[in-house]
DNA sequence: CCGAATCCTCCTGGATACTG
DNA sequence: CAGTATCCAGGAGGATTCGG
């Protein structure tokens, strides 16, 4: 017996990874689509609020400079007038595109079963009560 | 010409993303993991917080709760004093593992390049200023 | 044009106490 | 044991305005 089940879980399974970096920064709500965004090349400030939809200049900033700190972005300034910046894709940051077209083939695979999941959930017992 | 480099974005790439389900909630800070107590088979609640570092039971329940309207994890109540109930995961869930073994593997690979661009980005111009 | 500064809202996650 | 009920803090994300 000792197979891989029923066993008692390890209690520190998750020993390093509860105060540590968590997963990180893909988890969060821009940060995948600015890379898909950088994709086809090098993009400027404003030419990335356009398929955002015009997220707001804040986050926009704050998302970015996240990004460059973790190496997956590289922001370029030309010093002109006006000023132009540019950001693209690290070799880090396009290597980010294996596990998420991992996710994205999960999604294209099974989001109509999670869809259908979900609904299902909201139909409470419709034989019992009618 | 028309490569696929610096032509405008198209501002509807991700029509469809904005207001919809946002990735699936794998994104947050406990469904990976309760996915991977799960892989060894059933748990029971209060099995799971264990290696999750004694999580309040709120945010266990609600956390599993949601994957369970997802479909990515069935409940089980056993109708016994002390009551019992056991979590596993459903097919749609273990299948799961694959993006998320894509994930892991990003993270063994990349991860201390991250660490190091994220030092080197508190250090401010060591040259300059000394 | 590319942001910085400010202020604000909501929601996730958490602490604690209690019940069937 | 397996939750539920409150209350709460923090941070992400957003709206708006201003500066270089």
């Amino acid at each position: 017996m000792l197979g891989n089940v029923t066993e008692p879980l390890d209690p520190e399974m998750f020993a390093g990874c509860h105060e540590s970096p968590p997963l990180i920064r893909i988890g969060d709500k821009w940060t995948a689509k600015i890379i898909r965004c950088l994709e086809s090349g090098p993009r400027r400030f404003s030419e990335l609020q356009v398929p955002l939809r015009g997220i707001n200049p804040k986050v926009l900033t704050s998302t970015l400079r996240a990004m460059e700190r973790d190496g997956l972005v590289s922001r370029t300034a030309y010093p002109e007038v006006p000023p132009r910046v540019e950001y693209a894709l690290t070799p880090l940051g396009r290597s980010l595109r294996e596990p998420m077209a991992a996710c994205c083939a999960w999604s294209a695979a099974h989001l109509p079963d999670v869809m259908e999941s979900r609904e299902a959930a909201y139909q409470p017992a419709r034989r019992a009560s009618a």
